[in-house]
RNA sequence: UGCCCAGUAGCUCAGCGGUAGAGCAGGUGACUGUUAAUCACUUGGUCGCUGGUUCGAUCCCAGCCUGGGCAGCCA
């Protein structure tokens, strides 16, 4: 049986071609005297390659009659192209429709807007602009893992079932399988969670950060790379109820070389897809965000600003800039600082370090000042923050004082206090937002745009 | 969850206190190595839902639903 070529590989092609196969979804048709045009996609790429489908075909009122979604398996000759705009075309000895689409087929040769599309989630992949942000997803994931593994790092794979709340990162989808019309009760009149599957109460995991610290303790340098669930109910256009999420961590390592991480981490990346996905980037430049590229590039040259939380409220504060809310040393930076900081006063990349230990969570360590904790948010224009990490507290009373503080019971983080009873180490690491740095890197505005099908507050219908 | 904006044809939108229009899509025909082809004709709407005001509501008012933006929570 002939090969399916792809419709990338017969745009590449250096020669012409005998007896060939291609097989996709039409785009749209345009008739000639003797002859139509189909205009065929299968995904492997933006383009679309040109099948020339002779009236002389037995079943050329059939061809005549598809519309736009159409399935087809074209066999031919690749042919170079009479016409403009491409090099090369198929001169169709048969085409065979395998299945039609009628008038009902939402998707159209013009423009829809994201809005429309996010309702055709399972179609939506059809069109030009989603074709383009799930290739690049699919390489920016590849991406991830290749940097990881370049350096040594290894990839763990965290429970998504979890006990733990990693205090701090939002509110829990909860995981039974619990009778809910007819839960068991405890004498008290509370669900009995001892009778639940796991005999005890489970969630879907918020982050994979205090298991990838006992790898790191043994591994050395290790990094997640998972879907993540927060039950918050937020509607804005970077949350999701599911995304997912990548979490490096490193024993030996402090905040400088955390940041360091960070830095060349989303360098990496965006030079990734920048030279791995250049035609699917021209179309978010050309149709979602004109300034694409220069601020991709300008990424590429120029360090990221770093600035100490003490140092960024001053300079909020110094700034002259009339913000709706007040910039105060004790509080968390508002968006609008932090928009401030890496739009308009750095006009780039910006690491805040070295957060008031009150609006923290426990697991930070401690600065010498006893009044900060070594955290980081790399905080990115458009976007905001892409990466929250620090270094984490590794001395063992330190930490007992902290959860103490927060009102932690040990007895629920006892594996963990171990990591520091046991050959304790320095060790840093942070989580960066897939999806965020997706959107940063195609332009696209809604977190919803970059995810296959999204979930968020009040919507799973897909 | 709070604040703001929107909901009119399959899609994008205009319009108006006297029950509606354009472009594109669909259909028919013409033309053509075309490129979101072009030209002519044409089908298509309980104007988001429920109440209220009014002689009369798609238009004004209220509530609800849905979508979007922003904020909080964070990645």
């Amino acid at each position: 049986m002939l090969q399916t070529t792809s419709v990338k590989e017969a745009l590449a092609s250096a020669s012409p071609r005998e007896d060939f196969l291609v097989r996709g979804w039409v785009r749209t048709r345009r008739d000639a005297k003797t002859f139509s045009f189909l205009e065929l996609n299968d995904g492997s790429c933006l383009k679309n390659l040109q099948v020339i489908a002779d009236a002389a075909l037995p079943n050329y009122a059939e061809i005549q009659r598809l519309t736009t979604g159409a399935s087809v398996s074209v066999r031919g000759q690749l042919v170079p192209s009479q016409g403009q705009g491409q090099k090369w075309e198929v001169k169709a000895a048969a085409v065979e429709i395998i299945g039609t689409a009628d008038a009902t087929y939402p998707l159209q040769k013009k423009g829809h807007t994201p809005e429309f599309l996010r309702e055709i989630a399972h179609l939506r992949p059809r069109s030009n602009l989603f074709g383009c942000v799930f290739r690049v997803r699919s390489r920016l994931a590849f991406a991830v893992h290749q940097f990881f593994q370049e350096r040594g790092f290894a990839y763990v794979h965290t429970p998504i079932i979890t006990g733990s709340d990693c205090e701090g990162a939002g509110e829990l989808f909860r995981v039974t399988t619990l009778d809910l019309k007819n839960p068991p009760r405890r004498e008290d009149g509370e669900i009995d969670s001892a009778k639940d599957f796991f005999a005890r109460p489970t969630y879907l995991t918020v982050s994979g950060q205090l298991e990838a610290e006992a790898f790191a303790c043994a591994l050395s340098k290790v990094y997640t790379f998972g879907p993540t669930f927060r039950a918050e109910n937020s509607n804005t256009s970077r949350h999701a109820s599911e995304f997912w999420m990548i979490e490096p961590e490193m024993a030996f390592c402090d905040l400088r070389g955390n940041m360091g991480l960070a830095e060349e981490f989303v360098k990496y990346l965006i030079r990734d897809v920048r030279t791995h996905c250049a035609e699917d980037l021209e179309l978010f430049a050309k149709f979602v965000d004109k300034g694409l590229l220069e601020r991709l590039d300008f990424v590429l040259d120029r360090p990221f600003q770093r600035v100490s939380y003490t140092e960024a409220v001053e300079l909020l504060t110094q700034s002259g800039h009339k913000f709706e809310y007040p910039v105060e040393y004790g509080t968390n930076l508002q968006s609008e600082h932090e928009r401030y900081l890496t739009e308009q006063h750095f006009k780039c990349p910006t690491t805040v370090y070295n957060y008031p230990k009150e609006i923290k969570p426990f697991y930070m360590r401690l600065n010498d000042d006893d009044r900060t904790v070594t955290a980081m948010d790399v905080l990115v224009p458009g976007i905001g923050e892409i990466i929250g990490g620090s270094q984490r507290e590794e001395r063992l009373d330190v930490l007992q004082t902290s959860m103490a503080r927060h009102h932690l019971d040990p007895k629920d983080y006892g594996w963990y206090l171990d990591l520091r009873r046991y050959g304790t180490v320095p060790h840093a690491g942070f989580g960066m937002g897939f999806e965020r740095m997706l959107m940063f890197v195609t332009g696209v505005s809604n977190i919803r745009d970059v995810i296959p099908f999204a979930r968020t507050p009040g919507n799973a219908a897909f």
